[in-house]
DNA sequence: AGGCCATAGTTACACGTGTAAAGTACGCGC
DNA sequence: GCGCGTACTTTACACGTGTAACTATGGCCT
C-alpha cells in the first residue's frame, strides 16, 4: 500500500433531495477507489495517453474497470472535450438512396472504425432553422444531412453551435459547405444513355409523385437533356403507385403509333408495376417496349422479365462518406475517391 | 442598470492550448451577460421553473437568447440532471415491423410531444454485452430494443448504467423487463384464420430465409398451429426471393392433386413473386390458389390481382410505445391500450 | 555532494448546466 | 423603529471527465 488519501470527493453520492435508490452506476472515481489509485491515473490508463503508468497499476485499473462494468459517461466526456464523437444524421423521408437502411448500416460500421458514433435523428423538425436548433443541442462533432435541410441558415447555426464538420448530400451546387454530390440525375443519365445506345428512338419517362416527386423531377430533367442530344423525344408520364394511374397510359401505348420503344422509371417499384401492366395488355418486354428502372429493388431481379436497373455500390459510398467526415474533423479535404464511389452502376438484365 | 458585477466566470473562453478560432457557441452565461442578469435567472426563465421572475427581465432574457441563437448544451444538461431526455433505439436489421422507417418517423413525433428525443443507433455492435456497453455510454433515459438484443445481461448492464426505462419488443415471454408483445405470429394467425374461414382445406406456407428467417419461422409455426385445429395440413416451402427458388414449387402445383388451395407468405414481396409465378404458369389467383401476404407493401395494392395482406396500424403502435416509455419514466405501467394497438388488421383485396 | 532527468503518481481546474440556499430590497403591521 | 413576509436576484455547488501542472522518488552524470 502506498498512499490512502486520494479522496477526490470523500462522501459518496447523496442526492440533496431524494436519491431514489439509484443503482450507483460506476464512475471513474469508483474505479479509482477500487484500484487504489487516483482518478487521474484511471483516466490516463483508460484513454491510453502518453502519460507514463507502471504496468502493474495499469493492470489493476483495467481489472477494476472490468469488474465494475465501467462505462464512461458520454455527456461528461463531451462536456469536457467541448465536442462529442457523435455523427448526427437527420433522416429525411425523401432519401435519395434507396435501401437507406443498408446505407446506414454500412455507414455505422465505417464510422465506428474511425472512432465515431452514428446517431440518426428522426425528421420531427422538418423546417430548417427549427431543426438545426434541435440538432445543435446535442453538440455533435459532425452532421451529415440532405442539402434540402442544410440551408445556409441551418449550416450557419450548426457552425455557431460548434459542429466541426458539416457534410451535405445532394445536388452539387452549394458552396457554403462541403458536399457529397450524390446526384439522383446521374442514374437517369446512365439509364438513358444505355437505352439510346441500345437503339431507342422514342422514349418515355415515368415521373412518380408524392415523396419521390423531387428526385423524379430531377431524373426526368436529366433524361430529357440526354435524349435531346440525340434528337430523341421524351414523353413525360406523371403517375402514382396504383393500377389506375398506369392503366390509361398502357392502354394508349397498345397502338404502335403512340408507343415509345423504351421507358425509364425513376423508381424500380414503378418499373415493376409498369412491366406488369404491359404484359397484361399483351405487349412484350423488351421486344415491344424496353423498361429500365433505378434502385435495384430485389423484387425486380426475381420477376420475369428481370428488371434492368441502376444501382449504387452502397458499401463503397458509406466508406467514402465516413472517411470524408473523419478527414473533415481532422482538417483535411473530402476523400478523393468520392466521385468514383458515387457513380451509379448499370445492372443489365432482361427488361431493357 | 441595476448591478454590473455578475461575472460568473470573468475571463472569456481561452483554451489553454490552441483554441482554434472557436466560433464562440453561446452559453447561458453569454445570454446572462447580454440580458444584464445572472446565469441563474436565465436558467429559471428558459426552463420556466416556478421560481418567480419579473416579467420585464423575463422578456429581456428571452430576447437575448433569441438574438444569440442560444441552444442549451445537451451534454451539460444531461450531466447535471444525471439523465438525458434521449430515447435510444438500437435498430436491428431483422425488424419485425415492415416499413420501419414509417414507424420510426411516427415514434419520433410522438416522443417529441412527450419531451423526449429519439435517437437511433446502428447495429454495429451485434453481440449483446458489447452493444449494451456502447449504448450505456450515452446515458439515455430510455432504451427501446428488440428482445433478441435485450438479453438479461444487456438489460442488467443498462440498468446499472442508470437507464430508467428499458422497453423490449418481441415475443412476450420475457419477465425481466417490460415488453411490447409485438408478436409476428399474430399476423400469421389472422391470415390463416381468414383463409380457413374462406373455406381452405389445404394450405401452404412460404418461409423466406435470410434476414427474414426468424420472423418467418415463427409465422410458419403459427400457421401450422391454427390450421391443425381445423385438421388442415400445411405444406412448408422454404425459399429465397428469386425466380429459381419459387419456380419448382409452382411447377409441382400445376398438378391439381399436389396443389394447395391457399398460400400464406410471411412477406408481401414473396407473395407478389408467387402470384407472378402462378399467373405465368397459367394458374388463376384466387380461383385456383388464394394468396395472402403480410406487411402491406404498396406494390401489392397496385398489381393485379391486388394482394390480400395483413398490416399494422403503425401510427397507433408508435403512439402507445411512446406513451409507455413516458409512463415508465414517470414510474407507471405500460399504456393500457397497448394490446389493442398491436393487433394486426386484415386487408382483404383480390388475391385471397 | 549537488544538480538534472525520467518515471509514476497526484492535485487542481474547467467544461455548461440546474437548483438549493442565501441575500437584497420593499412594503406593512405592531 | 423593528420584525416579517413577499418578490426577486444572486451565490455557490455538484454532475463526471480530461489534462496541464505539480510533487516525490530515485538513478545518473559532472
Amino acid at each position: 500500500m502506498q498512499c490512502r488519501s486520494m479522496i477526490d470527493k470523500s462522501e459518496g453520492r447523496s442526492g440533496p433531495t431524494v436519491a431514489p435508490a439509484a443503482p450507483a452506476r460506476p464512475t471513474s472515481a469508483d474505479v479509482a477507489r477500487r484500484a487504489g489509485v487516483s482518478r487521474a491515473t484511471v483516466s490516463h490508463v483508460l484513454n491510453s495517453t502518453d502519460h507514463p503508468v507502471s504496468e502493474r497499476t495499469r493492470q489493476r485499473v483495467l481489472a477494476a474497470a472490468q469488474e465494475l462494468q465501467y462505462a464512461p459517461n458520454a455527456s461528461a466526456r463531451a462536456l469536457r472535450a467541448g465536442r462529442s464523437n457523435i455523427v448526427l444524421v437527420p433522416m429525411s423521408r425523401s432519401a435519395v438512396i434507396p435501401g437507406q437502411d443498408e446505407f446506414l448500416e454500412n455507414l455505422d460500421r465505417e464510422l465506428a472504425d474511425r472512432d465515431l458514433v452514428l446517431l440518426m435523428h428522426g425528421d420531427r423538425t422538418t423546417n430548417g432553422a427549427r431543426g438545426a436548433h434541435a440538432w445543435a443541442e446535442l453538440r455533435p462533432a459532425a452532421v451529415y444531412l440532405d442539402v434540402s435541410r442544410g440551408t445556409p441558415a441551418a449550416v450557419e447555426l450548426l457552425r455557431r453551435a460548434g459542429v466541426q464538420a458539416i457534410l451535405l448530400t445532394g445536388v452539387p451546387s452549394v458552396t457554403y459547405a462541403p458536399t457529397v454530390p450524390l446526384d439522383p440525375a446521374a442514374a437517369a443519365r446512365l439509364a438513358t444513355q444505355h437505352l439510346l445506345t441500345r437503339g431507342s428512338r422514342r422514349l418515355a419517362c415515368l415521373v412518380p409523385g408524392g415523396a419521390l416527386a423531387e428526385v423524379s423531377a430531377r431524373r426526368h430533367h436529366a433524361v430529357v437533356q440526354v435524349a435531346a442530344a440525340d434528337n430523341v423525344p421524351v414523353e413525360r408520364v406523371d403517375c402514382e403507385l396504383s393500377s389506375d394511374s398506369i392503366a390509361p397510359v398502357v392502354g394508349r401505348w397498345r397502338d404502335p403509333a403512340h408507343r415509345p420503344d423504351a421507358v425509364y422509371a425513376s423508381n424500380d417499384q414503378f418499373a415493376i408495376l409498369l412491366i406488369h401492366k404491359l404484359l397484361e395488355a399483351g405487349l412484350e418486354v423488351p421486344q415491344d417496349i424496353a423498361v429500365v428502372g433505378s434502385g435495384d429493388d430485389p423484387l425486380g431481379a426475381a420477376l420475369r422479365p428481370a428488371l434492368t436497373t441502376t444501382s449504387f455500390v452502397v458499401p463503397e459510398i458509406a466508406r467514402v462518406v465516413a472517411s470524408s467526415i473523419r478527414r473533415l474533423l481532422d482538417g483535411h479535404d473530402l476523400d478523393p475517391d468520392m466521385e468514383a464511389a458515387l457513380r451509379p452502376r448499370l445492372v443489365i438484365r432482361e427488361s431493357g
